[in-house]
DNA sequence: CTAACGTACAACTATATGGTTGTAGATCAG
DNA sequence: CTGATCTACAACCATATAGTTGTACGTTAG
């Protein structure tokens, strides 16, 4: 199954964004690990257990974890999938960098001195 | 010259916020390729100059480009190195969940069947 | 059954973002 | 010198974020 992995304008807005956080990061990290359910997640913030469902929720809406029911739980893992999509994003800037540089070389060799 | 890479989680903050945009996307693709005066980048795009400006400023405070004058202009230059730190700190997670996967094939190792 | 636990969600506050318009200073062209 | 250009910055508005508290509901333990 090839699965399109373009990603539209907002989707990359949300995986950026859900990024730009400290405690979020730390989510996707301890997530990427070993799953964890919300309740166990937010014991390790200075935080309110509602703040962190809002972080999860916002991670979840970028992709970046998925959810599963079990019991009255709800089992965060992190989506290495969606790392490697942001990956890419900046894999492309970097070419795009090294496409300059080349350029500039192609120019020296052609005007020397 | 040895540069410390370690970023702080407002700086990585500040990285992610700023790639989490659509318009700064495309200043920092633009700008890696060639550079470019404020005003040349902001023809391109359906905004108020100074919208494109507070980009441009958005992006400088995250070190994804530098800014510099030429008489009346002030020159943007894409920042390869911002980019890599990002990079870095993806590639750190999807290490993390390397580690995962190499745990659970021990595991299953020990525990055949 | 009952109490405790884990979650969901609404309402509210404060701050940050993304956009606008307007004003003003510096520089360049003629 | 004068006008056009490029930039900087303030003030303002609408919306989104990041946090809070409170209420409600399903699930598990005893």
């Amino acid at each position: 199954m090839v699965v399109d992995q373009t990603l539209s304008d907002i989707e990359v807005d949300r995986i950026f964004r859900a990024l730009a956080d400290a405690t979020r990061r730390d989510i996707v990290r301890r997530t990427l690990s070993a799953e964890a359910s919300v309740s166990v997640l937010a014991r390790d913030y200075d935080m309110s257990f509602a703040a962190v469902q809002k972080h999860v929720a916002m991670l979840e809406g970028a992709g970046l974890v998925t959810k599963h029911p079990r019991g009255r739980e709800r089992i965060v893992r992190g989506n290495p999938e969606a790392i490697r999509r942001a990956q890419q994003l900046l894999n492309t800037y970097e070419q795009i960098w090294r496409g300059r540089i080349d350029r500039l070389d192609a120019l020296l060799e052609e005007n020397p001195g």
